[in-house]
RNA sequence: UGGGGUGUCGUCAAGCGGUAAGACACAGGAUUUUGGUUCCUGCAUCCGGAGGUUCGAAUCCUCCCGCCCCAGCCA
């Protein structure tokens, strides 16, 4: 994976980078800890869509066994039946895949292991480890005790072996109501790390399954089923996330009690970004409030909603190797994200000519019936083997509205009445008269061009400040281009008292009136463009078509002038 | 106030007793038919704080401080 990257990235780059987690791997490999395996595993819970978030996650997994010339398993941790849904499993596959996941025969569901995972909790009886628990939710809190007082034992807590069996077979076969008993492991209510007082290892749940519909009643919990797991596949390095430390000390429980082979739980901080949140939960609340239009919003963080953004999985990955990893907390700019969007793009997209908020241009000099004047352009100035393409022009042509300003400060390079600029591979022309309507808005530029500029360069030697983008009218391509920006207008939406009150107002604009240069008329979901001087856009998947496109602002160019704007040197 | 973690540039992040990598951001400048790209230059005498060990400490020891996680029959 990282070679391709690379690659992708048509950057040289001094191997992986390294990280903790390869360090402990390297040490590994290096003692024969594991016979000279690397598996790891990706597993998540098909309960929403995977986010950024798990993009890391899913480089750190993939990418490891990719360099260690080991496997990644792709594993659903599918043991909650009433939050799960197979439309998450299937976008999750899907996402995953597209991030260049390659779990080849791994393709694994912890509810595949529902009989294993209910044959080692009976041994777990029969060892005097686990028993069946009468007592109530409500009551299990209360023995549990606080974080500075020891918790109590359940009256529940000594029955016999032979009694436990018979329970849990019970609950089994569902002979006891949904919350009356679970089966908990037997370690200690005295213990410091509250996880290990005595934890729920299965509950009784009355739900279909959706892949094991009505065949089980009961399902266990996490932290029973996560190590198992691991251990049945032959996992070495089982990454996770940092709160899910305290928690590795009952997996080690679980495997060392039942004697199974042990893989290593390694935890490494998640992934926090500016301007956006990654909490599932959250991410759901935006679904179902309508706050956003699903979860393939190109607003949202979510893989498949960069992915209608226009976002590569090649910068997604650069993205992922240039966080690294470590335990400490974090908060990541967004800017590197939209670095490693602009970087991988800038070498891979196609430029083209697009007028966002079109002003009417008409050369007076400009013959009326001249035959068709096709002007050469480059694709790609950063890949040459993109080649080149012609663009008509005509007569009446669109530029774009704030390329023009009546009165314009000393550094516009801009049009301006009096002023000559270039219009990028064609002509320079200079304003000569600006025409408004009753309301004192401009609409119209009348302009003379200079024939002897064709291609854009004067043969006196003359030069132009500026080069503007443009679209001939009368073979422009209409269009509709959705203009995103962060979803948020805080750095932190965490620290908003309800996180819906930071959403950004203007995370949305839709222009409607937008002037694509012909070549554009046909594209293909999901094609990104730079249009020149803008931005990257991208093909909306969804709603673009075949003479009506579609197009979806991936993220604009550095804008050095409108920075000088915004910091008032202009 | 129990236990488990963690504190290195504005943001990430290397560093593992020999005298602070790199990236983004930011600020200058050069080149430019995208105010894009590219290219130079600058940007932690200092590593949460205070002591100590040592010829030498971000790295070892002690104490203190901040932040994160855990009291789901969620994962």
């Amino acid at each position: 994976m990282t070679d391709k990257k690379n690659a992708d990235a048509g950057e040289k780059k001094s191997g992986a980078a390294g990280n903790f987690i390869r360090n402990i791997i390297d040490e590994d490999l290096k003692n024969n800890t594991y016979r000279g395996r690397v598996v790891t595993r990706f597993p998540p819970e098909p309960n929403g869509y995977l986010h950024i978030g798990h993009a890391k996650s899913i480089c750190l997994n993939f990418g490891i066994a990719g360099d260690y010339k080991g496997e990644c398993h792709m594993r659903f941790d599918d043991t909650n039946p009433s939050k799960e849904e197979t439309e998450y499993v299937e976008s999750i596959l899907e996402d995953v895949k597209w991030m260049g996941g390659n779990w080849g025969e791994h393709l694994y569901y912890a509810s595949d292991y529902f009989d294993k995972l209910y044959a080692f909790a009976v041994e777990l009886i029969r060892k005097g480890k686990a028993y069946v628990d009468d007592l109530s939710a409500e009551e299990i809190r209360e023995y549990r005790g606080t974080l500075t007082e020891a918790g109590k034992e359940s009256p529940y807590r000594n029955r016999s072996a032979e009694e436990n069996l018979a329970l849990f077979e019970g609950m089994k076969k569902g002979e006891f109501p949904d919350g009356s008993r679970v089966l908990r492991a037997k370690i200690d209510m005295a213990s410091p790390n509250i996880i290990m007082r005595d934890p729920t290892l299965y509950r009784i749940r009355k739900t279909a399954h959706h892949r094991t519909g009505e065949k089980w009643c009961i399902y266990p919990m996490y932290d029973f089923t996560h190590c198992l797991s691991d251990s049945m596949e032959g996992v070495t390095h089982s990454i996770c996330t940092l709160e899910f430390e305290n928690n590795r000390e009952l997996y080690d429980w679980v495997l060392s009690t039942l004697n199974v082979y042990h893989p290593r739980q390694i935890e490494f901080a998640r992934l926090n970004l500016t301007y956006t949140i990654l909490s599932k939960r959250k991410l759901i609340g935006l679904v179902q409030g309508g706050y956003v239009s699903g979860w393939e919003d190109p607003r949202m963080p979510t893989i498949s909603g960069m992915r209608r953004r226009g976002y590569p999985a090649g910068a997604i990955r650069n993205f992922c190797d240039r966080i690294g990893v470590a335990r400490r907390d974090s908060m990541v700019d967004m800017a590197l994200l939209e670095f490693s969007v602009r970087e991988y793009l800038n070498r891979h997209a196609r430029r083209v000519m697009a007028v966002l908020n079109p002003l009417r241009v008409v050369i007076e000099n400009y013959p009326e019936d001249s035959p068709e004047d096709m002007l050469e352009c480059i694709n790609n100035p950063e890949d040459p083997e993109a080649g080149t393409r012609t663009v008509p022009f005509s007569k009446v042509l669109y530029i774009e509205k704030e390329d023009f300003m009546e009165n314009p400060p000393k550094k516009f390079f801009r049009l301006g009445p009096g002023r000559e600029v270039r219009l990028r591979y064609a002509y320079f022309i200079t304003c000569t008269d600006v025409i408004k309507d009753e309301k004192g808005e401009i609409t119209e530029l009348r302009c003379t061009y200079d024939p002897a500029t064709r291609g854009g360069d004067a043969p006196d030697g003359r030069k132009v400040k500026g080069t503007l983008h443009w679209v001939s009218a009368a073979h422009a391509v209409d269009a509709e281009v959705r203009l995103y920006d962060y979803l948020f207008n805080r750095e932190n939406p965490n620290e908003c008292e309800d996180y819906k009150e930071c959403l950004h107002p203007d995370s949305l604009k839709v222009l409607t009136d937008c002037k694509l240069e012909p070549c554009l008329a046909q594209v293909a979901p999901g094609e990104r463009f730079q249009f020149e001087r803008l931005g990257y856009f991208c093909a909306d998947s969804r709603d673009s078509q075949p003479g009506k496109p579609v197009f979806n602002r991936t993220v604009t160019l550095r804008d050095t002038w409108a920075k000088m704007q915004k910091k008032g040197k202009a």
